[in-house]
DNA sequence: CTTCATGCAAAACATTTGCAAAAAG
DNA sequence: CTTTTTGCAAATGTTTTGCATGAAG
């Protein structure tokens, strides 16, 4: 039924993904790589913040570079938050979000059944003057007391 | 089957949802409303500029006043697009959207049944914390050549 | 008249750009 | 060595804020 989900890249097959779009392996971009590991949905500010705190300060401007770069290549994705700020997320295969709307935090949602079902659904419709390239799902939620993070 | 959308609401019936927001129905609102009837989803900017090349100017402070203050009240809702800017909505109605990522434009497709059918899907399944207050569908879509606006 | 709304000028933010210096292969 | 990448300082563009003036009810 549901399949799992594509397993987050090491650092190695990060390095790989590297290699094939032609893009150095900097140790700006692996420590980048290693903070999205765990962050997952993060802005720029987030990864910059979480570098600040290990041992690989990297400036946010340069942050900016590499993200934009990644997701430009597809090998990360981007999302816009609700808060004006632009979300990465280290997975680009297309998923459905569920977004905390009060902390501005995504959480992947996994039912490749209702992706397929939507998306089979809509791709027989036809829209005059485009071509449809993605059907992007989002739940948006509001946490629940107890679940309060800030 | 595919019920018809709401309507896009009069002047008159835009004077009625004011006042029961306990919001006066001054000449600027009423000429941001008025813009909004044709535009459907815009910009501030757009907004601004419509309202330039009428009877009303109104500056842009105010129209983000203006605009911001319909979307906290739920008259109109909004969206952010591609290019890091914040579309109003005539409608506040959830519903499903084809966005065009080139031009940066909002249509609305009209597809009730798709839009049950995920709802009542996801609604039967619990999130730990959140409480999902909606779901937004979005087509991604390129225009094709001949289509192209700008 | 009392309260709410407008609109100016200035601030606040997130993101981008140009480019010289540094690092990668 | 050649090419790419980093990272600083400055610019850009959108949205927000504080507050005095003006309009609505």
């Amino acid at each position: 039924m549901a399949r799992p989900r594509q397993p987050i890249p090491t650092l190695d097959e990060f390095r790989t993904q590297l290699r094939r779009h032609d893009l150095r392996a900097t140790k700006q971009r692996l420590a980048v790589h290693a903070v999205m590991m765990e962050l997952v949905h993060a802005s720029a500010e987030d990864v910059h913040g979480a570098l600040e705190l290990r041992e690989t300060p990297v400036p946010l401007t340069s942050v900016y570079n590499i993200l934009t770069q990644l997701s430009d290549k597809r090998i990360y994705s981007r999302r816009l938050s609700g808060d004006n700020r632009m979300y990465f997320d280290i997975d680009s295969r297309p998923h459905i979000h569920l977004y905390d709307r009060e902390n501005h935090i995504w959480r992947n949602v996994e039912d490749e059944e209702l992706a397929t079902l939507v998306t089979s659904r809509l791709k027989r419709r036809k829209f005059k003057g485009y071509t449809v390239e993605g059907i992007d799902i989002q739940l948006v939620a509001k946490p629940t007391r107890k679940n309060k993070k800030i």
